[in-house]
DNA sequence: AAAAAAT
């Protein structure tokens, strides 16, 4: 593909721009205060024909506007869109979008100011008209959650009381967080609500659910759309499914996801959002969506440097529990979560913890639902500093505070094999935004050397050597 | 191995 057939000639830019600039005129005036309040200047009033045309008439411009803002396809991302002879574009600003002013007011009253790299590139694409279906690949903490939640946002009428836009998540923690970013940018649509399809939400025999929009666990979802019918899936416009790779992954929840899939109708627009895709899972997403515009990133590009990666050379649990124990001074700077391969030593490594006089907290899918939202709510506020988890955090978890991920045992698959991507992921719950973060894998045997060693080469990424004995080297970590 | 259902 040739770059610069993707390019709009400087006069016709010009011509776009003055009249996109013109139609803001008579638009009403929506900007952000100094708080990133959005305050309305002018009431809005019926639309004649005539101010419909133009507002037609302004689309297009608007739509050859933003092709003008090309994307870098050679850089870190590769853009490849559904129609090949179509320019590729980003977005600037969110004003460029021309969302609807509750939208607009949410997204700012979020303290959005402007998109992120993912965002710039995949609105245009998620919000073109027809819609079209996208897999995305962004790294963690880069702003993926916002952008399928604006795309969500966009297409639901808030006047209709059904089912509209349906979101994935791989876990009941996740399916919670993604819920509150959903209420928080809605809640400018008066009439907006949102149900949450999880574990423990029992709803009454025989009646539809009139949420426009659904968040929710694979299980349940499916529950609701196939034997309790609380959901039309025909109904659905938007389809998302984010952590997308481990959505259709054999080993994850690819059966009740495809399931879901397949009772939504054949035009509605689906969005596959995650940091990962392994090679067999790209192969698989482009072959259940269809004519997907596809963002992907360059390997060297999946990793953060921002997180700096260490490993702790040790001879067994007793010994990593120990170097545990030496860096717990260092990692309750802020926040650390330590990732266990089996509830049972989560529990077991919880205990031990406590009995040294360390305040941590527990999480698993072993706890029931009341006890899971408890804790990570606790953990969010601060007031636990310490979560020991098991991959049920590995993925989406959002804590700022985090600064610290250990992983206490390598994160391994049911072969045994490194789980490249779920260390990414591991890795990801900090280093969010652009903020620094630390990772520490402790390594117990020749085994999970020869782990740590070929995850370190999928990455390309060098892990080094910390010694917990040395205080030195702890106090250098720490800041 | 963990997660995921009102199975």
């Amino acid at each position: 593909m040739a770059t610069d057939s993707w390019a709009l000639a400087v006069d016709e830019q010009e011509a776009a721009a003055e009249s996109l600039s013109n139609l803001h005129l008579k638009e009403e005036k929506i900007k952000p205060d100094a708080n990133g309040a959005v305050v309305k200047t002018n009431a809005s009033t019926e639309k004649t024909d005539e101010e419909e045309k133009e507002d037609r008439a302004a689309q297009s411009l608007l739509n050859k506007l933003i092709r003008s803002n090309l994307v870098d396809n050679t850089n870190q991302v590769e853009v490849l869109q559904r129609d090949p002879n179509s320019p590729l574009y980003s977005v600037k600003s969110f004003e460029e979008l021309r969302l609807k002013p509750q939208l607009l007011q949410g997204v700012y009253a979020m303290g959005f100011n402007r998109p992120s790299k993912i965002q710039e590139n995949a609105l245009p694409l998620m919000l073109a008209e027809p819609t079209q279906n996208l897999i995305a690949q962004s790294q963690s903490g880069t702003g993926k959650t916002a952008a399928f939640v604006l795309a969500m946002l966009s297409q639901v009428e808030p006047t209709n009381r059904y089912p509209q836009c349906l979101c994935l998540s791989p876990t009941y923690e996740l399916a919670l967080q993604t819920g509150k970013v959903i209420e928080q940018m809605g809640k400018f649509y008066p009439e907006l609500k949102l149900a949450y399809a999880v574990r423990g939400n029992k709803l009454e025999r025989g009646q539809k659910i009139s949420e426009q929009i659904v968040i929710g666990t694979p299980g349940t979802v499916l529950d609701w759309c196939a034997k309790l019918k609380f959901i039309d899936p025909k109904k659905i416009k938007v389809f998302v499914l984010d952590e997308a790779d481990v959505m259709i992954a054999t080993q994850g929840h690819q059966d009740q996801s495809i399931r879901i899939q397949r009772m939504l109708p054949r035009n509605c627009q689906m969005l596959l959002f995650s940091a990962t895709f392994e090679d067999s899972v790209w192969k698989f997403a482009q072959k259940v969506v269809p004519d997907p515009n596809i963002i992907k990133l360059k390997r060297e590009e999946e990793t953060l440097d921002t997180i700096k990666q260490y490993y702790v050379l040790c001879n067994n649990r007793d010994e990593k529990f120990q170097a545990l124990c030496n860096l717990y001074g260092a990692i309750t700077i802020a926040q650390a979560m330590i990732f266990c391969h089996t509830r049972k030593t989560a529990s077991w490594l919880a205990a031990e913890l406590s009995k040294e006089g360390h305040q941590v907290a527990l999480l698993s899918g072993e706890m029931v639902v009341e006890q899971r939202a408890a804790v990570i709510e606790r953990f969010r506020e601060g007031k636990e500093k310490v979560l020991v988890t098991t991959n049920v955090c590995a993925r989406g978890i959002d804590v700022e505070q985090v600064s610290v991920v250990i992983n206490f045992d390598l994160p391994v698959d049911k072969d045994g094999n490194p789980d490249n991507e779920t260390y990414l992921h591991r890795i990801g719950r900090t280093g969010r935004f652009g903020k620094r973060g630390l990772a520490v894998n402790m390594v117990d045997s020749k085994h999970s050397m020869n782990i740590l060693n070929r995850i370190q080469e999928h990455f390309n990424k060098k892990i080094e050597r910390l010694d917990t004995d040395d205080l030195d080297e702890i106090e250098k970590i720490a800041n």
